[in-house]
DNA sequence: AATAATAGTTTGATAGTCAAAATATCTATT
DNA sequence: AATAGATATTTTGACTATCAAACTATTATT
């Protein structure tokens, strides 16, 4: 059904488009930049990363990701560390601080997620959850 | 049950951070800046719209969006037009060109939900949209 | 009528971004 | 094992995006 798939395309556009507004409301509440807490997000999610592949995450060249980090290393954010098979490469990961800082957003996220399924029973809310599982792997 | 929570918080996020990764890579491939698609798909969504109501949405201040606004209508993609009945109020709305390029972007939109959603049945795709239209409703 | 509040623009300073060049390391081919 | 090509990261210089604050014009409040 053509019409439908529209209004569900539509339907994730306009979340996609609130979730923007609300994150950049919520960084610029708590001092930090919108690529810094992106990445802290991103970090905390998957655990350290290689450069290349944090870049690719965020959509930034990797030129970028390497002051971005200079940055966020100076800030106790995260750490270097070094690869352990491949020497050019360098793991990104958090630090004790960072994972604070993770957790904190975190918490908001989830009062967010909270709030946005306060009229969800228990079985729409784990549908909803097996969606945006098959989802995200289609990706 | 507090760790599912937890769960629908982190897809919600993960499904965030790749739809943010998705739209990076298309705007870069167009050679549009991000801000300027973004605003193409909210005039799009929306309809004309205020440059304060406008700039919330996107997360900027005023200011920036003026000069992107400026830019914007230099390339002919939207106009600035009066608001009816407050001339402090200036509506901002796509132009036909503006028009088209929302509908490119909504068709690459399009193709993407519908590679999401391959192994959805039409009951599921069904009940997808009406939880997304309860999770917009209540932000 | 005066004052405060709101919408938008302009400006100067700061921060974010990219492309291209440079360095170091890894992989594949001969 | 030697060479050539590919990959990961950093550096650099130019450009773009952003904000905060000052400014203009209009509307709302008292």
């Amino acid at each position: 059904m053509k019409n439908q798939d529209d209004h569900l395309n539509h339907a994730i556009i306009e979340f996609y488009e609130k979730l923007s507004s609300w994150e950049m409301a919520v960084v610029k509440d708590n001092g930090f930049s919108l690529p810094q807490v992106h990445t802290v997000e991103i970090l905390g999610l998957n655990g350290p990363m290689r450069m290349k592949e944090l870049a690719e995450k965020i959509g930034v060249t990797t030129g970028t990701l390497t002051v971005q980090i200079d940055k966020m290393v100076k800030a106790g954010l995260v750490l270097r560390r070094a690869h352990e098979t491949d020497r050019r490469s360098i793991l990104v990961e958090l630090t004790d601080a960072g994972q604070v800082m993770f957790e904190e957003h975190d918490k908001l996220h989830m009062q967010l997620t909270a709030d946005l399924t306060v009229n969800f029973s228990e079985q729409e809310r784990s549908l909803m959850l097996d969606f945006f599982k098959r989802i995200n792997n289609e990706f």
